[in-house]
RNA sequence: CCGGCGGUGGCGGAGUGGCCAAUCGCACUUGACUGUAAAUCAAGCGGGCAUGUCCCUGCGCAGGUUCGAAUCCUGCCCGCCGGACCA
């Protein structure tokens, strides 16, 4: 693969890339490339993490860069979820977490041996040169802006916060430090914290990303975060509507029980889920239907560029027909121009979901893999 | 450690001795309407069943006063705010 298929593999479906340049520099250096991407065990995985996390894993992968997979499981406890039980997250994480990955992996046509596995209290364990970077990147940061990082937490600035939440950020950005991790991936919504690791990352001594001679940036490169199925909090929009701040609000999430689909979902669960979606007809801007066609469907992760195969929606007679479709453009066309009804664009993506996800699904609805799930349910209330 | 305020259903938030299974809003469930969803309207929304002017549980926890307590008293736990101590 030469150096602009790299480039094009690892830029591909993403919202930014910090910087452009960065990552040409480090693809060019001839180093071994270590990628990172960090989780929160908060419970179980979305199609976010699993589906659109997890190419770009196997897209770093491809283009040669070792891929990093950090359980975060100490940030999991600060973060109070599960119960902000740390023995029950480093069981979570090691146990459901790590197979979910791979299994959704595996579904993206990944090799789960492929991927590296970090879990963040071992990592942290006798490790000095890991607390004292956490200090070091304290002192380089501010408290004010500490206090505005803890939304990668998914908390809102300003509320109730105990004082391990703000030590929070600095771990996160010493976990890349450490690791070695040339790339920080991961969804928009942990943008700061990439921010701060660049922002310091030329002030320290104890672990500094190096090529060569030089101290370098880590890059960042982040991957969009799929819409949730609900009606927005905002809605019709408007022109005074604050766009990015819609966008936000829309994202999925594990709290609004239907708005996320997961990877192991059942059949019934995943086309209930989506039949009752939000998918107002003709629009195609803030859809969240529309939104995973293009990120789960039509992502050149299957549909290469210049591809061959078909992507046909099945549409009653009476509906107009069987549909050819070749590309997202094309699809948002068509909605657009209210030529293709949201039922049927919904039982379409349904029916392909069904079809990706099964070996997830197949994985987890016996033996170990059952086991582990109904253990977190149960954990997590359902 | 001291003082002030506060802890009510999934959440927010009323109620401050009986009319309280607990106003109201949100969320949720169901039905009507749309070839989806949304919006709108209607019903339900602690648990149980024999579905009733029924039973049980219930307003941080444990006791107490009272014919009767979410509401009063005592103790404890937790939260927020302020202060003290220390220096």
């Amino acid at each position: 693969m030469n150096l602009q298929d790299k480039i094009n593999l690892i830029s591909r479906q993403t919202e930014e890339i910090i910087t452009p340049e960065d990552l040409e520099f480090f693809l060019k250096s001839g180093e071994k490339l270590n990628h990172y991407i960090g989780f929160e065990i908060s419970g179980k995985i979305h199609l976010g993490t699993g589906l659109v996390c997890m190419q770009k894993v196997k897209d770093f992968a491809d283009a040669g860069v070792k891929p990093h997979i950090f359980l975060a499981d100490y940030h999991t406890w600060i973060n109070d979820k599960l119960g902000g039980d740390l023995d029950v997250i480093k069981k979570t994480a090691v146990g459901y977490f790590k197979d979910g990955l791979s299994l959704a992996y595996k579904c993206l046509g990944g090799n789960p041996k492929d991927l590296n596995f970090i879990l963040g209290s071992e990592f942290y364990h006798n490790n000095d040169l890991y607390w004292q970077s956490v200090l070091e990147i304290s002192k380089n940061t501010s408290l004010s802006r500490m206090q505005r990082s803890i939304s990668i937490l998914g908390r809102k600035e300003g509320g109730d916060v105990d004082f391990a939440k703000l030590l929070y950020p600095a771990m996160q950005v010493a976990d890349i430090f450490c690791g070695g991790f040339h790339f920080s991936h991961a969804g928009t919504d942990q943008r700061k914290a990439n921010v701060i690791a660049r922002d310091v990352a030329k002030q320290l001594k104890f672990s500094p990303l190096k090529i060569g001679k030089d101290i370098v940036k880590p890059a960042a490169v982040h991957t969009h975060l799929l819409l949730g199925l609900e009606k927005p909090a905002v809605w019709p929009i408007s022109e005074s509507t604050d766009k990015s701040e819609l966008q936000t609000s829309m994202k999925m999430s594990k709290s609004k029980p239907d708005s996320a689909v997961f990877i192991h979902d059942s059949i019934d669960e995943i086309k209930r889920k989506i039949k009752k979606a939000f998918c107002p007809e003709g629009e195609i801007e803030f859809n969240p239907i529309i939104d995973w066609a293009k990120y789960l469907i039509f992502s050149p992760a299957y549909r290469q560029a210049g591809e061959t195969e078909k992507i046909i929606i099945s549409r009653k007679p009476e509906h107009g027909g069987n549909l050819e479709i070749k590309n997202i453009d094309e699809l948002k066309e068509i909605f657009k121009n209210k030529e293709l009804h949201p039922e049927d664009l919904k039982k379409f993506v349904a029916d392909y979901l069904i079809e990706l996800l099964k070996p997830a699904r197949e994985h987890f609805e016996k033996g170990e893999g059952k086991r582990m799930l109904g253990e977190l349910e149960e954990l997590i209330g359902k």
